[in-house]
DNA sequence: GCGACAG
DNA sequence: ATCTTGTCGC
């Protein structure tokens, strides 16, 4: 199905992100993430993308704008595209951003106002092999503060799956609790946080099938993808989530699930 | 050879 | 990413 992408490819996405990481910015640079509650954020955004069981190429693309802070819907777009690139650990941008930066586009043409003034990007920011990932690609084209929110683990750089990542995972207690993702060499990437119990959730507290798998706890790997500080980005993923993701990417994750519904001639033809 | 492999 | 959908507790 997918082709594995010819190593020469691969070589100019790395060196494309390398190029790209230059115009990265790891700190805060807009008032509002200094303000005690978030004074004169008003829009968050979110981002994600739906597949169809056997068909790695046809996707919804989708992009909500979210109040903060009530996190009620102010914009949604959502469309089919076809993407052009392969799922390759690692260069995730090369496949999902071009689709992404096109959805802000229309937004910016046809509702300018509704701009969100951060994004989250359901992925890896600096948490990633070349410190790069898709939350900094597309923060860096679009010029907008992103940040990036992975539900499972990327081993990268000597943070990996040990007895230490396991014990410190057992000892997050409260919500909000969260710990510092390092590097063999101390540099902090990224870090796990707890689901805060803060926020108001609608109604039951977290469901989930007991049987399927195991139970996913209510944490998420949140790393800075631009013009962002880490610290601004857990507070500010803690103040936007009711459940394990953020509020933005979760309605950006259901909304276009719902239009692959509706939308998409049966996928399971017999025969 | 083995394991890992965001979405 | 996609697919499973039951069942425990408030």
């Amino acid at each position: 199905m997918s082709a594995v992408p010819p190593q020469n490819l691969i070589d100019e996405w790395t060196s494309v992100q390398a190029s790209l990481k230059q115009q990265l910015v790891e700190g805060d640079t807009e008032e509002w993430q200094r303000a005690p509650d978030f004074k004169g954020l008003e829009r968050v955004g979110g981002v994600d993308l739906s597949f169809i069981k056997g068909d790695d190429i046809n996707a919804c693309a989708q992009l909500v704008v979210l109040s903060f802070p009530e996190l009620e819907l102010l914009y949604e777009d959502c469309r089919m595209v076809t993407l052009s690139a392969p799922y390759v650990a690692g260069y995730l941008a090369f496949r999902e951003t071009p689709c992404l930066l096109e959805a802000l586009q229309r937004l910016e043409r046809t509702q300018p106002a509704l701009m969100p003034q951060v994004l989250f990007v359901d992925g890896n920011g600096v948490f990633h092999y070349r410190e790069f990932g898709v939350a900094c690609h597309l923060g860096v084209l679009s010029g907008l503060p992103c940040v990036g929110v992975a539900k499972n683990l990327l081993q990268v750089q000597g943070v990996v799956r040990s007895e230490e990542h396991l014990t410190q995972i057992s000892e997050l207690k409260k919500g909000g609790d969260s710990f510092p993702l390092k590097t063999a060499s101390g540099r902090v990437l990224g870090r796990l946080s707890a689901l805060p119990s803060a926020l108001p959730r609608p109604r039951p507290p977290a469901p989930g099938p007991a049987q399927f798998g195991r139970q996913h706890q209510a944490r998420v790997y949140v790393s800075v993808g631009h013009r962002i500080s880490l610290d601004t980005a857990v507070r500010l993923t803690q103040r936007c989530c009711r459940y394990r993701v953020p509020e933005p990417i979760r309605q950006a994750d259901i909304r276009s699930r719902e239009y692959l519904r509706t939308h998409c001639p049966s996928a399971h033809t017999c025969g």
